[in-house]
DNA sequence: TTAATATATGAACAAGTATTCATATTGTAG
DNA sequence: CTACAATATGAATACTTGTTCATATATTAA
């Protein structure tokens, strides 16, 4: 296999460290599911309103999540099916530990 | 799908946060070549042989590498096939955004 | 045994980051 | 317009973590 360049380790480094928090993992677990306002998602994963706002902005801005806004709530769904792929191939390996 | 426990959540976050460095990525990616010793990673990587140590050891304690020493030399390996598919997938991603 | 080579490790420091708290912003209902 | 509800955001704090430097351990060679 080709080796990755620079820039390309480092694009791959943080979209793993994008997954690497428990709080933004549960919310992508959620989100696997259904399409959510962000109360509701605070209330799922047990973490404030304030709390899953800041992770939400950083799956946001690494394209992970996207988002409509209806009324004065805004519903967050995963961004594509790559998410998905991503998540449960982690899984797979937790499991088989 | 089904919703993952508290303790699966903290098990992905951390595979994904060993997965969430530089250094680790760069490592992981030229084993997967081939197996080699300590001082040849730092070359290859450009770290220095303790930053590269210190690497490893958490590589090998989340076992996603596996090692042999041979007289005083040590050799690293990727410990099986899923450190592989999680990386390519990560690939996949960063390469189509 | 002594010197040299390869690797591991501990401590200290710096940089990054997740949460909390307070508050701002935006939209809705009355 | 006012009050309320939902979300976003900035600052401060506490915590985590990667690197460096020095040194320890271990193996081989002379």
């Amino acid at each position: 296999m080709k080796l990755l360049d620079e820039d390309k380790i480092i694009d791959l480094a943080e979209l793993f460290k994008i997954f690497g928090d428990s709080t933004r993992v549960k919310i992508i677990n959620i989100l696997l599911d259904e399409e959510l306002c962000v109360n509701d998602i605070a209330a799922k994963t047990n973490s404030t309103q304030s709390a899953v706002s800041h992770q939400l902005r950083i799956l946001k801005t690494s394209k992970l999540v996207k988002y409509r806004k209806d009324g004065n709530s805004t519903f967050y769904s995963l961004a594509d099916d790559h998410v998905e792929k991503i998540f449960k191939i982690g899984c797979e390996h937790i499991n088989e530990m």
